[in-house]
DNA sequence: CCAATTCAGTACCGTACGGTACGGTTCGCA
DNA sequence: TGCGAACCGTACCGTACGGTACTGAATTGG
């Protein structure tokens, strides 16, 4: 995720140049470490040995940069699809805890966190922008991730709903429940990633005994 | 919850004046219409017909008007027991429902969005008292009912399970999903409550499926 | 009727931030 | 070698905020 090649096909994806990226990458640290207060454009241009004036000729203000924070950090995060061949009952059960332990690791990394502490505190005033950008580029995609794999698990017989989007809703609940705001609130994510095995063995389990075909 | 008689209970609670209950009200108000950038002391002031001295005399600083607002507005929710009696799986079905309801009713109100969103945007530095002021004195209610709720249908021979926090979570998870972050980051939350309803029985049914014993 | 307390209203101070302007430097290119 | 674009570093400006100090009015208790 943080390889060079990864920041560099997301400055493709997005029209940025190499130099535009490691300032972005120093600007996501920043917010990472000190919050949103921390991240001034002083504050960025000093980390990052740019002028304050080329951040305002890159990204128009401070609003463009968060923006392109996000775009930046999203493009970075690829979802590979499963194979939709060869499903059976403990394939399935298997791609969905790999499923959700990644969603799990996903929601508690510290740059997701912090940009989601970043578009929450924003989604008061202004449309919430930044709120719609995080949904769109960064739930959407994993949800597409677990639609297919609940589409491939109904098309081989092991699942069955009629609604998928409940389905897929009822698969991030019973995973989620109530960590991430916990964790958004501040509580150390540390100790809670030792459980996040268990965690989605069970949630699976539930889900399965929800949405599994009974055999 | 709006009424006189709360907001003077709430106040007895925790040693304040009615007039500090009455700032209190008024900076709720702005922070749910500004969010925090709102919140300036001198908006406070000025809304509240009283002097920023005032405001420092009675909560010190900043920090802990903050505080004092998120007491303010917990000691005002109420949560009443359930009659641990005549537990039926009908009436236990119905209880669970209702809870769920009222679950998606606080975490989508108003006051409930701007204070999460005020305590999670504090999360990063200062570790996270309003969050973990929130959690303690929000959650843990709301979650204690819970229990008791759930407790009562195991003794009732109702529901199984061995570690009620699990069961707990599970519940949480199928009535809430994601619903809670997809409001926090902005999405509009009027055109949803329409669908609380239906999502609560389908959370529940899905829940007494897991849990519930069988007939 | 007076003294003490409380508080509203305002003015004030230091600071920090967003945004702009400018001088100096590097680098690519003709 | 000369030229222009890009850019770093810094200085600067206006504003807004947190927090403090002061003044005058209202209230209270004796």
């Amino acid at each position: 995720m943080q390889s060079v090649a990864a920041t560099r096909e997301a400055n493709a994806g997005n029209g940025l140049t190499e130099r535009q990226g490691v300032v972005l990458e120093e600007a996501l640290r920043l917010l990472v470490d000190g919050g949103e207060k921390a991240l001034t454009t002083a504050g960025v241009a000093r980390a990052a040995n740019c002028s304050k004036e080329s951040l305002y000729k890159w990204f128009g203000d401070r609003d463009g940069l968060l923006s392109a924070m996000i775009g930046f950090q999203a493009s970075k995060v690829r979802t590979q699809d499963v194979a939709a061949s060869a499903l059976d009952a403990e394939s399935l059960s298997r791609h969905l805890v790999v499923f959700a332990k990644d969603l799990l690791e996903v929601l508690s990394g510290d740059v997701s966190l912090a940009l989601n502490r970043l578009a929450i505190g924003q989604a008061s005033r202004e449309g919430s922008k930044l709120g719609h950008m995080l949904q769109e580029r960064g739930r959407r995609q994993i949800g597409r991730r677990a639609a297919a794999l609940l589409e491939a698990g109904r098309k081989a017989g092991l699942l069955a709903f009629d609604d998928a989007d409940e389905a897929y809703g009822a698969l991030y609940g019973l995973v989620v429940s109530d960590w991430h705001l916990k964790m958004l609130l501040g509580e150390e994510a540390g100790e809670m990633k030792k459980g996040f095995g268990r965690k989605a063995e069970q949630a699976v389990s539930a889900f399965l005994t929800l949405y599994g075909k009974k055999v």
